[in-house]
Order: C-alpha cells, then sequence, then structure tokens
RNA sequence: GGACGCUUAGCUCAGUUGGGAGAGCAUCGCCCUUACAAGGCGAGGGUCACUGGUUCAAGCCCAGUAGCGUCCA
C-alpha cells in the first residue's frame, strides 16, 4: 500500500466493477426501499447542490442495500424544456440561423441529436461521485414510455373536466415568446421612476393625477379607480376621463383596491397588462386593451405614432410627449419590484393569451390531507408549513408553453376552433365522430416540463401499464431535496401521484440545506464564488480555475474582481481531495440547517481523515497479512484493548444507526470519525503494540489482539461504506481474506448490527481508567518537559483493591504508552519523596521531582488543577446548599450532585497536601 | 405587509426529555517515537446576540428587543 491514500489511482476502476456486475440494481429480495432522484436538468451539469444531495441519496441507498432491502435508486433527466431549447437555439445562432429556419421538426431532430452527444454530462458526473443507481433503468421525461404517461394524464384530467383552455392573463417572457409560471418569474427590488401623469375630466372641469411606474401602459387604459368612500372624488365617480395620446373616453369607477393613502388616491388601471388591474377589469366589466405584440413591442392598437416600437422606447416617447402637452406633473425615484425571467433576464410581461390550465383544487386536497394526516412527513418537520402555506392558496396551474421542445399537447382544433382532447388524430376523430374529410391541426404548444416531472414516481415505474415495480416502489422511501422545489415538484408529485395511483408518492422528504460559499453567500456565476464538485475530487490549477470562473462573462470589470478574489482565496489552486474526502464533507455537513456554509478547510480536514483510515488500516495489514488472524479457529485470548474497542464499536454503531434513522448525518459523520480517529487509531492501535511486539504474549494472545484487530477494522469498513465508498472497497478487498470472508465486493455485504455480547460496561470503565493514568503522567511530561522517550519510575499512592486490578491487566499498556519503566504502591504508612502527581479517580500516580521537575512549575500546574476544582467544587456545593434544590429536584439528580462534591473535596485535599508538599522543599 | 429561520471559541458548526459548555479547522509549546508530519503528545481560547419571565436549575422553555437571512404577497 502507498504510504498516502491517493484517491485518483483506484476509484474509477472500482466504479466500473461496480456498475458492470449489476450491483445496482434491486436484488428483488427483502423489504422494498426505494429513492427517487429529482431528474436534473438534461443540460445541466452537476453542482454543489445536487453532489451534497446525491451524496446523501447513496448514502441512504448504499445502507439500505447493505441492510438487505430490496434497493432501487430510480433516476434519470428531465428534458427542461425552455433550458435546452435555448442551449440548442444558442449554437443555431451561431452559424447564423434561427430555429425557424429549420422548422419545428428538424429542430426538434437537432435537439434529439444534441442529447445523445452532450446530455450525458450529468449522469458522467454522477459516477464520479461514486453514487449507486440502477443506471439501466434510467428515464428521461421525453421518453416514449414517459410520453405515453403525459398524454394519458392529460386526456384523463380534461376528461374529468380539470384540465382547460382559457384567455387569461400569463406571465410572458418576451424573449422566448412563451408564457412562464410564477415559480419561474423572480421578483427583484429594482431602482426605477414614479411617473405622476395628469388625466383631463372628459368634460373639461378638471382633472384627475394618476400615478405609474410603467407609462406606456396608459394607451391599454380603460379606467381610472378611486376608493369608494375617497371623499375627494366621491363626485366624479361614474364620469368620463379622456385618456390623453389617445383621445379614448375611459370610466371614473370606485373599488376597495384602491389605497386612499397611496399617491393621489387615483389609479390608471390597465386590465391587459397588469394582474390586479385584470382582477379589477373583471369585475367592472372593463374593456382588456392588449397594446403588446408577442416582442413587447407596441401592436395596431395604438395611435399609430407609438406603433412598432420597443416597450421602453415607447415610454420614453410617451413621457417625452404627455411632458410637452404638459400632462407630466413630476418623476420622483421609486424602488419597485421588477418580474423577470429566470431563464433570459427579460422583464417579463403580464399578457394576454389563450392557454391550457390544470384546475388545481380537487387535486390539492387530498395531497394536502396526505401530509397532515401522518402519511406522508417532511423531515425537518416544520417544512411541512412551507408547504401548506402554497397548497392553501393554490392557484390553476397554467401548463402550456409555446415552445417547441417539450410534450405537445394532445389536442386538435378544426376550422370553427373547437377543440377536440385525445390521445392521437385516430382516437379524436373517433372520440368526437368526425369525419376523415374535417381537417384538424393539433395545438401548436407543449406542456410545462413540470406537467411530465410532477408524474416521476409512477411514470418511471412503468404507469400507466401496470407493472411490478408500480406494485413494489410506489410509494417510494423517502424523496431527498431542497426547498426551493417543494412548490414546483414536490406538491405537484403528491397531487398527481395521489390522483392516479391513489398512493402517496412518497413516505418522508427530507429537505437539504442549501450549499453556499463559506461566507453564506449563494453560489453564483455573477458573484464568481461557485465551487464545481469535480474540480474538488481532481483538484484544478489556479489559472484553470480563474479561467473557468471568469470565461464569457459579459462585464470586463466584474471578472477582474472575480479573478482577483479567487486568486487570493486558492493562490495554489485546489487540491484533489478525491470523492470520499468531498462526499465525507457532505454528510458531515448535513444537519438540520437550512443554510450550509461550504468550508474547503473541512474537505482538507477530511481528506486527511481519509489518510488516516488509510495509514491505519496499512497498520493493521502490516501485523496480520501472512499472520495467523484466528480467521480459521485457534485459540484467543483477548486483551482488555480487544475487548475495549469491541464494546466501543457497538456505542458507535447505536449512534450511527440512530443518526441515520433521523437523517442526522452530521452527527452519523462524527460518530464514525470519532471512533476511527480518537478511539481506533489513538489508543487501540497503540494498545495493540505491547500483545503483538512482547516477547512474553502467548499465541492465543496475539491471535486474539490480530483477530480484532482486522475484524474491528473490516466492520468499521462496512459502517462508513455508504459514505465513503472507494476507499472502504480499496482497503476492505485487502481485509476481508484476513476475516474469512470470500466475496467480491463490500457493497454487498451486510451492515454491521449491535452485537450484544460485545457490549460491556465493565470493560468501557476500566480503559477509562487506564486512560486516563496515561494521560495524567503524559500531560505532566508535556508540562515539565519532560521528553516522551524518557522512562519513568511512578509510585501510587490510596490504591483501592479495584485499582490493583486494574493495574494487573493494563500493566504492559502502561509500560508502552505513558512509557512507565517501573511502578511501585506506596502503603498507608509509606513516606513518599517530593513528586510531581496526577489523579486517578482517588488514587495518586506520584513522578518523584529529583532531578526532573521544576518547584515553581509543578506548584503553577497545581494551582491551575485547584482553581478549577475549587470553582467546581463552588458551584455544586451552592446548588446543595440551597434549600429549594434539596426539596425540588428528584433524587437521583441529587445524588449526583453529592457523589460529585464528594469527588472536588478528596481532589482538593490532595491537590492542597501536593502544593503544601512542595511548597516545603 | 405575512410566514419561516438564524445569532454558541478567531473561522465553520454540533449541543437530543432543562441538571457538569463540545467538535473540526486555526493558534501556542514539545516531538521526524518502527501506520500516518495530510502525523503524534500537550495547552490556551466562550457575558451561549440582548432584556425580562417560568423553574430549585435555562444555551435549551415563554415573551419582547436588535441584527442577519429566506420564502410568499
Amino acid at each position: 500500500m502507498d504510504k498516502t491514500f491517493n484517491p485518483q489511482n483506484i476509484e474509477q476502476q472500482r466504479y466500473q466493477h461496480w456498475e458492470s456486475n449489476g450491483y445496482f440494481k434491486a436484488s428483488g429480495e427483502g423489504d422494498p426501499y426505494c429513492i427517487l432522484l429529482p431528474p436534473p436538468n438534461v443540460t445541466g451539469s452537476l453542482h454543489m447542490g445536487h453532489a451534497f444531495q446525491h451524496t446523501i441519496m447513496d448514502a441512504l441507498t448504499r445502507y439500505h442495500r447493505m441492510q438487505g432491502d430490496n434497493t432501487l435508486w430510480q433516476c434519470g433527466t428531465d428534458h427542461a424544456g425552455i433550458a435546452t431549447q435555448m442551449v440548442v437555439e444558442r449554437q443555431l445562432n451561431a452559424q447564423g440561423k434561427t430555429r425557424h429556419d429549420l422548422g419545428r421538426e428538424a429542430f426538434v431532430d437537432k435537439i434529439w441529436e444534441w442529447k445523445e452527444h452532450s446530455g450525458g454530462t450529468i449522469t458522467q458526473q454522477m459516477r464520479r461521485l461514486g453514487t449507486s443507481p440502477d443506471w439501466e433503468r434510467e428515464a428521461f421525461t421525453m421518453d416514449d414510455d414517459l410520453s405515453d404517461a403525459v398524454r394519458e394524464v392529460f386526456v384523463k384530467l380534461h376528461e374529468d373536466g380539470l384540465i382547460y383552455r382559457g384567455k387569461r392573463l400569463v406571465n410572458w417572457d418576451p424573449v422566448l415568446h412563451t408564457a412562464v409560471s410564477d415559480l419561474e418569474v423572480l421578483n427583484e427590488e429594482e431602482d426605477g421612476h414614479m411617473w405622476h401623469m395628469r388625466y383631463p375630466l372628459a368634460d373639461g372641469s378638471g382633472e384627475l393625477i394618476v400615478a405609474t411606474t410603467r407609462p406606456e401602459t396608459m394607451l391599454g387604459d380603460t379606467a381610472v379607480a378611486v376608493h369608494p368612500d375617497d371623499e375627494r372624488y366621491q363626485h366624479l365617480i361614474g364620469q368620463q376621463i379622456k385618456l390623453p395620446l389617445t383621445g379614448r373616453l375611459i370610466d371614473i369607477i370606485a373599488d376597495d383596491y384602491v389605497d386612499p393613502e397611496f399617491g393621489t388616491g387615483c389609479v390608471k388601471i390597465t386590465p391587459a397588462h397588469d394582474f390586479n388591474d385584470y382582477d379589477i377589469g373583471k369585475r367592472h366589466n372593463l374593456d382588456m386593451i392588449n397594446v403588446f405584440t408577442a416582442d413587447a413591442k407596441l401592436n395596431d392598437s395604438v395611435p399609430e405614432a407609438y406603433r412598432g416600437m420597443d416597450r421602453f422606447d415607447a415610454r420614453k416617447q410617451i413621457v417625452a410627449d404627455l411632458d410637452a402637452q404638459g400632462l407630466l406633473v413630476k418623476v420622483d425615484a421609486h424602488k419597485l419590484k421588477v418580474p423577470r425571467g429566470d431563464r433570459t433576464g427579460a422583464v417579463i410581461e403580464p399578457y394576454l393569451t389563450n392557454q391550457w390550465y390544470v384546475a388545481v383544487e380537487s387535486l390539492a386536497k387530498p395531497a394536502i390531507e396526505a401530509v397532515e394526516s401522518g402519511e406522508i412527513r417532511f423531515v425537518p418537520e416544520n417544512w411541512s408549513k412551507t408547504y401548506y402555506q402554497w397548497m392553501y392558496n393554490i392557484q390553476d396551474w397554467c401548463i402550456s408553453r409555446q415552445l417547441w421542445w417539450g410534450h405537445r399537447i394532445p389536442a386538435w382544433y378544426d376550422d370553427q376552433e373547437n377543440v377536440y382532447v385525445g390521445r392521437d388524430e385516430a382516437e379524436v376523430r373517433n372520440k368526437y365522430n368526425l369525419a376523415d374529410d374535417i381537417a384538424l391541426r393539433q395545438d401548436e404548444d407543449v406542456l410545462d416540463t413540470w406537467f411530465s416531472s410532477a408524474l416521476w414516481p409512477f411514470a418511471t415505474m412503468g404507469w400507466p401499464k401496470q407493472t411490478p415495480e408500480l406494485e413494489t416502489f410506489v410509494p417510494s422511501s423517502v424523496l431527498v431535496t431542497g426547498f426551493d422545489i417543494i412548490f414546483f415538484w414536490v406538491a405537484r408529485m403528491i397531487m398527481m401521484t395521489k390522483k392516479f395511483t391513489g398512493k402517496i408518492p412518497f413516505k418522508e422528504i427530507y429537505i437539504t440545506g442549501l450549499i453556499r460559499d463559506e461566507q453564506g453567500d449563494k453560489m453564483s456565476k455573477s458573484k464568481g464564488n461557485v465551487l464545481d464538485p469535480i474540480d474538488l475530487i481532481d483538484g484544478i490549477e489556479l489559472d484553470a480555475l480563474v479561467e473557468k470562473r471568469t470565461g464569457g462573462m459579459m462585464q470586463p470589470q466584474l471578472a477582474e474582481k472575480i479573478a482577483k478574489r479567487t486568486r487570493k482565496q486558492f493562490p495554489d489552486g485546489i487540491a484533489a481531495y478525491g470523492t470520499d474526502a468531498l462526499r465525507f464533507t457532505f454528510t458531515a455537513m448535513a444537519s438540520t440547517s437550512r443554510d450550509i456554509n461550504f468550508d474547503m478547510n473541512r474537505v482538507e480536514g477530511y481528506r486527511n481523515f481519509c489518510n488516516k483510515l488509510w495509514n491505519a488500516s496499512r497498520f493493521v495489514l502490516m501485523n496480520t497479512e501472512q499472520q495467523d488472524t484466528g480467521a480459521n479457529g485457534g485459540d484467543m485470548t483477548l486483551s482488555l484493548a480487544d475487548r475495549w474497542i469491541w464494546a466501543e464499536f457497538q456505542n458507535t454503531l447505536e449512534q450511527v444507526e440512530q443518526a441515520i434513522n433521523t437523517y442526522r448525518f452530521d452527527l452519523a459523520a462524527q460518530a464514525m470519525y470519532e471512533f476511527t480517529w480518537n478511539q481506533f487509531c489513538d489508543w487501540y492501535l497503540e494498545l495493540s503494540k505491547p500483545v503483538l511486539n512482547a516477547e512474553t504474549s502467548t499465541d492465543a494472545e496475539k491471535r486474539g489482539t490480530r483477530h480484532t484487530l482486522v475484524n474491528v477494522l473490516e466492520s468499521l469498513l462496512r459502517l462508513m461504506h455508504p459514505f465513503m465508498p472507494f476507499i472502504t472497497e480499496e482497503i476492505w478487498q485487502r481485509v476481508a481474506p484476513l476475516c474469512g470472508i470470500d466475496a467480491d465486493s463490500i457493497m454487498v455485504q451486510s451492515y454491521p448490527v449491535v452485537d450484544n455480547q460485545y457490549k460491556d460496561a465493565a470493560v468501557r470503565s476500566d480503559m477509562e481508567w487506564v486512560k486516563s493514568f496515561i494521560v495524567g503522567i503524559r500531560n505532566i511530561r508535556g508540562e515539565m518537559d519532560i521528553s516522551p522517550n524518557k522512562p519513568l519510575s511512578v509510585m501510587l499512592r490510596n490504591v483501592s483493591n479495584e485499582d490493583t486490578r486494574r493495574l494487573t491487566l493494563s500493566e504492559a499498556f502502561l509500560a508502552k504508552l505513558a512509557k512507565v519503566e517501573d511502578i511501585k504502591v506506596l502503603g498507608s504508612d509509606e513516606q513518599a519523596p517530593a513528586s510531581a502527581t496526577a489523579l486517578v479517580g482517588e488514587m495518586e500516580i506520584l513522578i518523584p521531582m529529583a532531578g526532573l521537575i521544576d518547584k515553581d512549575a509543578e506548584l503553577a500546574r497545581i494551582r491551575k488543577a485547584l482553581e478549577k476544582v475549587e470553582k467546581d467544587f463552588a458551584r455544586t456545593e451552592g446548588k446543595l446548599n440551597n434549600e429549594n434544590f434539596v426539596s425540588k429536584a428528584p433524587a437521583d439528580v441529587i445524588d449526583k450532585e453529592k457523589a460529585k462534591l464528594d469527588d472536588f473535596r478528596i481532589q482538593m485535599e490532595k491537590l492542597r497536601a501536593q502544593q503544601q508538599t512542595i511548597e516545603d522543599l
């Protein structure tokens, strides 16, 4: 074995071995356990959030697989309508073409072509992470079978009256020429203006002043509204305004929506271009005048002067024209929320179009009940509130998109615009009795990508066919995802799965935190703080990293800032930490917190942990390979240390099991780390040395220790495998044969379980005694500058029978680990020389000072210890002197305090006596 | 405006039903001891944001305040 752990040498080939041997497939035996991968965007590449969540999903999958469950991790990608269309369209643009040059069919072919070549990025990256989904079942939302499911669901919902077509105001992306959902619109505060405009009354008797952030929409105004109780305007209600620039007459109406306190208390109403105005328009039966084209240019319903103008140019022109006519009162700086499309960044336009909708109310009800009844459980529980808040206020879902890439809506129109819904044209003709000579054309639009994603839990299992998978893996066990898609996806899966299978899609929803940078900022390209998980695995040179972070950046000054920051933070680039270190980092950071600040220092720390495990294994192998490890029988005598490490391991198992079952992976990681480093390496390996190296050890003793070394390590590897798959496999391959195990891979071994015969509280407290003996001496060495190599003679005072028993068990350990060459037990009447002391319970360890120990240093050491004990004593004494405490606290707490007080008293007495002795020198 | 969350060591974070403040990293001292210097041994470091309340006892429960953050409108 190499002297240091080199992950890059082992990972890829181990992975190929697992995959080619079919170890990722469900076994078909045992209790079903299923995780659905939230399908990543097919255009996507693996980011830190994926890496984090995939680590957790894989840990759960491997854990359950090793527990013997019938474990399936269902993976796949979604077709990401807008994103994918944009990627391919951009490629065409680079060649000076547009999708319209190709036509719909050829363009869609192009996308499929792109998907074949470039669509697999993320799945390849998932393999680098060591994830173990069943790749043979990999699904894609545009696959034939999933598309069948989509059509089936659409038709059924339509038949149930839950899908309808309507002309509504939608969020329109004028760059993409499509509707987008509320969830795809980001509302960020931006600096803008508030224009105050004069609207003259039609009869010339006066005017009203209205304020707006969007003056260009005034061309579509169809009313001015005031509050019904606003005394200033009572007399004007029912009168008319002569709308400037157009000369149209519009009504002055009264509506509660108007806030009389805001501005002048008069609001211009543009029903076709504002969501609130739309509602008012409906209430008052106002005309809806659409003034924009699909590009957000002004259309033919406006005065000729403005036709064809871009909306922002029109704004300038209209403001100028109003000003020229003396109708502009003032312009104030104003902060406002501007809606922008999350893909294009374009300002989203409320736009009146025909779209398809899902009526969600009746679907939402059972979906809410599923969570309320506890059938589906959020972890952490609190996220259910977010879910409810959304579900109680849920709006009908606009599912049509004006794109070419996606599931085409299974609806056909005749020349009279009558609409017919069916699985295909033939079915439609049949179903609606349409003669062959009636021309039908299919709806041009496609469905929202989330519509197909919502079917993921059952469509990937073969629905609408009745398959065994549908029976076995619906509901799945747990969904691991981020809170950002509770609305987008989680809620919709619950609704659809309930509707079409009658079952819930998953029993638990584990909501992970969001990965941020070390300062708590969201990782984003524009901030230049993005980390690529693959770079943490393989490492990356500084220049390449800078290039990656600044490449393709539009603003050069921003790029410069990012480059500077990157060079400062990573002067030597990023080291290759390996997959296991990265995965363990994610595991250790998976607490209940909803923001996770990713700290590179921790990756390094866990890389070191891998190295520690590696070297500990080297030690074990050096002492066991080609030696008798008891794998084929033979007498074994277990030392105190051997029995202790087994007992300690049981304790660790319990902690890890408890932690995994409650989704506290951070605690699981901590327990594994603590055991491996602080118990197994720091103590047990050292304690094994005296047994293995002493000539006086019997064969049975050596065999017992070798057996323990190799078997504890083997169990530990299995314990950690779900979290660190590669290093554990690599080491296990060499360790397993020494345990008499003949098997191909650790990943199909059983997960370790607690064995009560190894639990031994007495042994654990014996070892605590040994440890505190050793630490006491090391402490004196450290503070007195006595070399760890210098053998010491020690004396013991106040030795109980229990101490004597433990002493005989541990003499060899003490000799080796504390470098004690001689131990003398003092009788009660024996005089001790001036010594430095340490306490082990009530027993005193004395190290004679002659030639070794500095009087002042020892006094300082005693004073420090004394101060601490005195403080503890005072606090405890105070409690016990408090009558309220003694009368009201439970008896066991009082007893504990009393025992503590005694303990502190004894320590104080001993330290004071020792202090006196040394002062008297 | 509504909802939720956070504030514990220099940094990143744990802290289970209330009962002796913890880890990793960083820092300081000693050590290349035959698994590991990506290491070993030892040490220092906290007004648990603030105020008040409940309680024999509060980092933990309750109320309020401040600061930061996220989502929804």
